[in-house]
DNA sequence: ATTTAGTACTTGACATTACCAAGTAGTTGT
DNA sequence: ACAACTACTTGGTAATGTCAAGTACTAAAT
């Protein structure tokens, strides 16, 4: 699959997965994984850029099947942020998808 | 708009407008500001981009109405690649847009 | 007890592609 | 001459995904 077109739709969909509630890195490389093919070394940067961007806090919590998980959880800045890259998704697929359909008739 | 979402859809997009008919740059830069908001400096380097990687070819044609025209034409590779990646936006925009509904729905 | 597999996270070097800005130059109308 | 529009070029920068390698913990198999 094409590379480029991942680039700005996996943090939307780190967002949207976060925010219906919280996670750990390994299961949203999983969760992502149904999605669209995602490498690990993707999304733990994307976490943690969108941590540092204060729209996720982190906090640890032991597993009984391996090490220390470390979940993020959205804040209300996080939250906005996720709207707004929904709506741009929204308006950018629907454009390119209505060019395509508009040559294809042709 | 998101730049990192139109990584590329652009090459996407100039390669099903330039299949249409034989086209040059500045009109390209037009027909793609149509359906989304792009930069010249943006579109000229793809049409180098695709012409060096064989998907283009190009030939001059004088304009009454200003400098020489560089017309690109595309090639039977290019037709391949346009189809490749036709089918891979929709597949890609596709699982995008069913997980967003899904999430919706909740 | 040791090995293997699965879980979980980190990070540095690299590749790709879009943006910005500035520049060159032809044509037309004032 | 000058401005406005047409037309193309390019160098520096920013953003983001990939790959690969590494660290480390737990549980099950040998």
């Amino acid at each position: 699959m094409n590379t480029q077109f991942k680039k700005g739709v996996l943090e939307l969909l780190v967002l949207v997965i976060v925010e219906e509630k919280d996670r750990y890195g390994y299961e949203l490389v999983a969760s992502v994984s149904k999605i669209i093919d995602v490498n690990e070394g993707t999304i733990y940067p994307i976490l943690k850029r969108l941590t540092n961007e204060g729209y996720f806090e982190n906090y640890l919590e032991e597993s009984k099947e391996g090490p220390v998980r470390k979940y993020y959880h959205i804040t209300a800045a996080g939250k906005k942020r996720s709207e707004l890259l929904l709506t741009e998704w929204k308006s950018f697929s629907t454009s390119i998808n209505d060019f395509i359909k508009r040559s294809e008739k042709k």
